[in-house]
DNA sequence: CAAGTTAATGCAATCGGTTACAATACAAGA
DNA sequence: TCTTGTATTGTAACCGATTGCATTAACTTG
């Protein structure tokens, strides 16, 4: 095992004093460029590597940032975080990942690691139960940037990057009604979370401008797992009035309950028109592909962590309060299509 | 913004010294327990949190594993990664993630600056193209554990978490064989990987203990992608003997691949019979259903977390080298069954 | 040639815990 | 009473990089 070897190491070897060492490793400009290339050279032979907790204690910056999402692996969540990884890194910084697994108990928890690692910023999409921002304010009193994405709390110090649930939400809704299709269910999440409630709003916009009352029996709140899928189809099949079209805030959710249904023989979209939302893989695979809503994911990491970057960099330094919204896209494909148009 | 609180602090309030205030944080068993309680308190009152840093550079360890993946965004991998979040989090440590993208170049530089953050220990799956083993060396040198999941490389000093992938590919080509496929035709990824060259192997002992000639055309190398889903389709096409079998190493891929067939009027099973492998949600998904092999990537990402932290503690300290194989099941469905067996 | 600049480097304190090595106090044993 | 032991707390060096404030050498300029 080799001996670690430090700037001190460096310094005695070449004559010089730590201080020049340290200033020629950090390219400052009063250091004589050849004696730059002397250390860096001299570095690069013995295989020095700067203490990065030496240096983190010293400037109190710690070039990590927290990223609290609900789970890991969901096709969204993981094309989110592979946006955020490629930006972070090439900003040199890393990253700390941890799931809430869809509880504000271990949120809570993870956030409190997070601060301990004394994170430079943190992005957060909240779980299903999180009612409180408690958890949070301790980041904000000390000024470390706090940005939530997709699920977000709304917040006077904190950046959001979400899409228009609403307008999507509209939009699906929409489709249906142009479609044909006059009595509609929507499967959601919990109301809690802005996107479910948004899309919500959207969906009861579009009713509204049809003329179409919408009550309570039409909103069916679940977790959209898949359980929660084959369950709606099931109580779909016990109605007296079948619904003639379903949107459903979840392609996975949707998707299986597409398959309980077709089970059950029902027909789509002649019987019923499907809608879903994320555009998950799932979606194109199954038959009749899943007409759903393109959320871009990939971007949104990006996005997000640009912003947060960009503010620790101080490049952005007050747009950061205003929600950035980026475009969703409805992709209509056969599980909703009844007319012949197309 | 509220200034930080140091062990100084507390120390000079209650009168005591740091050293004191420091056993009595890590309740050190030479502290008077009584003034443990009031400093526990004291911390407790004023908000009190660990300056890592200090202690990391002091005790040169740093709680923190790093981890590099291909890609965070495939279904097998975050669901590896949560398992793994799970465990590490349940252990006090954290988890710096990042991906190759495939690229041995990028995995090169993740592992650089893995290195340079003084992780404990290292989890990789290696990338596509990955050849070399030097940018792990540093670590051996420096005796922190390194260990490879799912796509590992050979080492005396490395641990592997991996699955049979030989029987694997056996009991899928055996399969195929046993519903009266006779030619069959693997599509595979880069062989340098012992995944898919161990999954060969087991398909080409299949074939030859039912007497089956395996020659080149059988066996087509790609990057498992949906775009050589649908080009696989393409030449399959375009053959004049057409396979009755058809083994493809992902199951993203195979489903893109059987959807490309069935838009050329193929029927599956009866004209081609498919497997995949992973049982990745889409596998249930597509019509019919696919047959896989199903992959315990949540147990995976435990098991390999485990492995390391165990090495860690102390706990495991010799068993690391030989590998650790977990289980995996073909999981027949339709999209395989030719006979009327069920 | 003295005074003033500029460029390059060094000194030493600092960040906040940790820990080897005392130091102190008090009680028990000789 | 003096010695020894035990329990508890304190002193101070250290981990390795950073940086404000000199210092030194070399170069201009009047």
């Amino acid at each position: 095992m080799e001996k670690e070897i430090t700037i001190y190491d460096l310094a005695k070897i070449l004559a010089l004093s730590p201080a020049t060492v340290s200033r020629a490793l950090n390219d400052h400009p009063a250091i004589n460029v050849k004696t730059k290339m002397l250390i860096a050279e001299k570095a690069a032979e013995l295989g020095y590597r700067s203490n990065t907790f030496a240096s983190h204690l010293r400037t109190r910056k710690t070039n990590t940032l927290g990223v609290i999402v609900p789970r890991l692996n969901s096709n969204f969540m993981s094309t989110v975080l592979a946006g955020m990884e490629e930006v972070a890194n090439n900003f040199g910084y890393n990253l700390l990942i941890s799931q809430s697994l869809e509880s504000e108990a271990k949120e809570r928890a993870n956030a409190k690691t997070m601060f301990n690692s004394r994170v430079d910023g943190l992005l957060v999409s909240v779980a299903y139960d999180t009612d409180s921002f408690d958890h949070f304010s301790a980041f904000i009193d000390r000024n470390i940037p706090v940005l939530f994405f997709d699920r977000v709390l709304a917040h006077p110090q904190c950046g959001n990057v979400v899409i228009d649930n609403e307008q999507a939400g509209y939009d699906a809704a929409r489709h249906l009604l142009d479609e044909g299709c006059r009595k509609l269910i929507h499967v959601t999440g919990d109301l809690r979370r802005n996107v479910y409630a948004d899309r919500l709003a959207g969906f009861q916009r579009a009713m509204k401008k049809a003329d179409i009352r919408t009550d309570d029996t039409m909103i069916l709140t679940t977790d959209l797992s898949q359980d929660a899928g084959r369950s709606v189809a099931e109580k779909i099949h016990q109605m007296d009035q079948k619904p003639g079209g379903l949107f459903i805030a979840n392609d996975l959710c949707a998707v299986t309950c597409m398959q309980a249904l077709q089970e059950r023989g029902y027909s789509i979209p002649t019987d019923i028109a499907v809608v879903g939302f994320n555009n998950d893989p799932v979606s194109q695979v199954i038959t009749p592909q899943l007409t759903t809503v393109f959320y871009p994911g990939y971007q949104m990491g990006k996005t997000a962590m640009m912003a947060v970057v960009g503010q620790l960099n101080g490049t952005k330094p007050l747009d950061f309060m205003e929600p950035i919204i980026l475009r969703s896209e409805l992709m209509i494909r056969r599980s909703s299509k009844r007319s012949e148009s197309s």
